[in-house]
DNA sequence: AACGATGTGGGACTATCGCT
DNA sequence: AGCGATAGTCCCACATCGTT
């Protein structure tokens, strides 16, 4: 398309951005434990590999390692960046890092665990154990290469794609600007994935398709409120919300962060309990959802307006806009996704196109929803264009 | 021809509100 | 106060359009 060739360098500018995050453990801790409370054997006899910064800074690494006998895997593959500011800073392989030890480039490495016991011989197993069997056991490491078009440990390093692909669940961070590529490559060779993103992700042209076509949902654990993450010591601390601990380590409060994953979880079969509209538009406890455009037809979208996801009616047979925010609670055995009004995803049924006779910014009122009050064209933000599955089944006949 | 105004895409964005 | 949820805003740099 002419328009994004025109804004090349401006796409360019946008991923030269900062984006080295680091999970804390409880955030990871959380996340997996609820596959687990879902099936517990969700990681037994797996492949995990952990694309990372640096196995012992990363706390997806600690938390694999320190919890392989728990989950039962088979394995836990783990690789670190060549161009990470933090890769290096903990290493126990001096061979690894070169220079002085003070922070220089780090060259990357893979390392392999099959397994963990008590090495020290203190009657625990944990991360002690596996830093232990990794010093004695020079096999269970190797360093990455690269190529040169990508550094050592970057996911689309070929060495790191044959790492991938001998994997079973890919559980990660991956750098939020390249969230579709990364995505794109999991799909691309059949992983099973849970990996961090945003919620604006649900709006991605690329990631959209995926989501209705059932091959990527939200994760079980984190729907709202900021999530901490540690960055590098040279981020700029311009976000909302940022600290520095007592060692000078600095953190930044991430709003709409989200697990991203297509691993089968409890909280997506709790199906949603519903009222009518009746109900809803007295009983709702949003007070304002009378001015809200609530159960509006839009003008340009053959669907009704939802404000709210807990004020998706029960009593309506056809297709609903409701907030994006309404994957957080989606159960597809409850609701069907048909489209997203919004920028070049408006995959719902259009009804009309604007024209700029019509309205100003007429382009993005042809992608999102309008709703008609008297004169004026009231926009909606982004919405998900979903249906009770009750309505598929009778138009498609069969389902499943 | 020169210059200013406008459109463009999408985001490890950000603000705000209500509830517990 | 903290959490959960909704609904936005604004900015980047360049191409192109419109006006002088």
């Amino acid at each position: 398309m002419a328009a994004q060739v025109k804004n090349r360098s401006l796409h360019k500018a946008k991923a030269a951005k900062q984006d080295e995050f680091y999970t804390q453990y409880v955030d990871i801790q959380k996340e997996v434990e609820a596959y687990l409370e879902f099936d517990p054997d969700t990681f037994r006899g797996k492949v995990v590999y952990c694309n990372c910064d640096d196995p012992f800074e990363s706390n997806f690494f600690k938390y694999f390692a320190a919890n392989f006998n728990k989950l039962g895997l088979k394995k836990l593959v783990s690789t670190s960046y060549d161009g990470s500011p933090i890769a290096g800073q903990g290493t126990l392989f001096p061979e690894y890092n070169e220079g002085n030890g003070k922070r220089q480039k780090p060259k990357a490495l893979a390392v392999i665990i099959d397994h963990v016991k008590d090495e020290d011989g203190d009657g625990a197993t944990d991360i002690n154990d596996v830093k232990l069997f990794l010093k004695r056991n020079k096999a269970a490491r190797t360093a990455l290469k690269g190529n040169n078009k990508y550094a050592g440990g970057d996911f689309r390093s070929p060495e790191c794609i044959a790492l991938q692909k001998e994997a079973d669940i890919v559980v990660t961070n991956p750098p939020f600007s390249l969230f579709r590529e990364y995505v794109a490559q999991l799909v691309e060779h059949g992983k099973k994935f849970l990996i961090i993103g945003n919620v604006q992700a649900i709006t991605y042209k690329e990631i959209f398709p995926l989501i209705k076509a059932d091959k990527i949902w939200m994760g079980a654990t984190i729907h709202s409120g900021d999530r901490e993450f540690r960055v590098p010591d040279h981020y700029p601390l311009n976000a909302a919300g940022w600290r520095v601990d007592e060692n000078g380590v600095k953190y930044i409060r991430v709003k709409g962060v989200r697990w991203w994953t297509n691993l089968d979880h409890g909280r997506r079969h709790e199906k949603l309990s519903l009222m009518t509209k009746e109900d809803n538009m007295r009983f709702s406890k949003h007070k304002e959802i009378k001015g809200k455009a609530a159960y509006d037809r839009y003008d340009n979208y053959d669907a009704i307006e939802v404000p709210f996801t807990d004020a998706i009616p029960n009593d309506h047979e056809g297709a609903m806009g409701v907030p994006i925010t309404f994957l957080d609670r989606y159960n597809p055995d409850q609701f069907e996704i048909l489209g997203i009004t919004d920028r070049d995803n408006n995959s719902g049924v259009k009804t009309k196109e604007y024209t700029e006779a019509d309205v100003p910014n007429f382009g993005d009122l042809n992608r999102r929803g309008v709703v008609r009050v008297g004169n004026e064209y009231k926009p909606i933000y982004a919405r998900l264009i979903i249906r009770h599955r009750r309505c598929s089944r009778h138009a498609k006949g069969t389902k499943k």
